[in-house]
DNA sequence: CGCAACGCTTGATAAATATCAAGTCAACGA
DNA sequence: TCGTTGACTTGATATTTATCAAGCGTTGCG
């Protein structure tokens, strides 16, 4: 497969530091395809025959037990997955899906564990990444496990308010129904949840959010950057 | 510091393998402490100027917001806390405390940089170390969103009487006070969940749990092994 | 156009979990 | 030895969250 191909992948943070022998070790075996909305990219327990970086769209991480399932992550470019389970050459822990028409880049497990050996800039790289989700994963976790439902919605509208630009509205970019799973909750209650903003100057119609009084927001939500950021 | 001093480090995995200049790089800076129970070894929020790694005694890294507090991970030897924030050279995003008295091996953050820089080996163990935290974080957020408290219990039960031999018993080895945090419920919900258990064989007395019908207790767990292993 | 499907909301109810308040028991120090 | 402390339990109650059941509105398709 020619190297042009792969221009964009090139650009990303894992791969734009490293040299061209690397580059074109990881290249020669890596897909970049397209794929529809809602299509099952890997399933947890697979083995982890490649990391996958996410060139466009959105993807989502999720887990299943016992007829439950739970969002895990939502992926955008230039988000991977799963690199910890291509490093330890274990079974995926999590699933995934695309939310949206997205391209995929898939290089084997193999040949980054190889150029990982032989090229410390990679390797830099991996844990820097690695790292990165490591610490979202944290997060994620004191989130559901420190604040109520209320608070985690509260949280999740103060940050992408900002992300948006402040502007006092922003657009959900996920369905609701996938944003009540990712924030551990039921459809149903993320409805109530809003309501129960609609006090701090919260306003729904449809996936618009208006803010009314960010201050008000933000003083009940109490954004916390080891949480948050 | 004389390097004789470290001769437990060197037998970790996370140097057990390295060469004996980056052993001696890292132990430069390095020290062995030790402390006595619930000393808070590290705040979140700090800079992350050491690598810790358990030598002997329990830790636990919790997370506080907003006047409460959860327990994250139970640490024993040879665990190491808290490795992404070193890598990143991002401030701590967990507090850590002794449970028991405790030794715990200090290495200035800067170090392990450097040496990871220059020694793929080092590198390697860092990202299995990294890849393995990561995971595990995976599986204790899995299983606080997609598991009832009381089935947290059973699984945490039938997986620790496994480890101790299955033999129809064994000895809780943390306060259930902390046990309860780890499993994300309080205190007294901790006791309503064991009194649940009863009625699948479990029978507690003290820290000392009896398991009348493993068998049983285990058809209403559903371990699984991409949460619980 | 009209129908079906689906996402979302709302209400009623149930289940899970937390809080508050005693009370027991064992460990520990004066 | 006594008294205190703190972990743990239990009961009563409140809060949070989920479940079940309609119903509304939009989208997409025959």
């Amino acid at each position: 497969m020619p190297l042009e191909r792969f221009e964009e992948v090139r650009a990303l943070p894992l791969f734009s530091e490293i040299s061209e022998a690397s580059f074109s070790a990881l290249m020669r075996g890596a897909y970049v395809q397209n794929f529809p909305p809602h299509t099952e990219l890997v399933t947890e327990g697979d083995p982890a025959d490649f990391l996958h970086v996410v060139a466009s769209g959105w993807v989502e991480l999720f887990s299943s037990w016992s007829d439950r399932e739970t969002c895990m992550t939502l992926l955008r470019p230039y988000g991977t997955f799963i690199l910890a389970a291509t490093i330890k050459d274990r079974p995926y822990l999590l699933s995934a899906r695309t939310l949206t028409k997205s391209r995929i880049i898939m290089i084997p497990s193999e040949d980054i564990r190889d150029v990982f050996d032989g090229d410390s800039v990679f390797a830099k790289s991996i844990v820097r990444e690695l790292a990165i989700s490591y610490r979202e994963s944290i997060r994620h976790t004191k989130n559901i496990k420190l604040r109520t439902s209320v608070e985690r919605l509260a949280n999740y509208v103060v940050k992408h308010h900002a992300h948006a630009g402040g502007g006092g509205s922003f657009t959900l970019d996920v369905e609701k129904k996938k944003l009540a799973s990712f924030l551990g909750m039921t459809p149903e209650n993320l409805s109530r949840a809003f309501a129960a903003l609609k006090n701090h100057g919260v306003e729904v119609s449809g996936s618009t959010i208006l803010l009314s009084d960010p201050a008000d927001l933000e003083a009940f939500a109490r954004p916390y950057f080891l949480i948050d950021d």
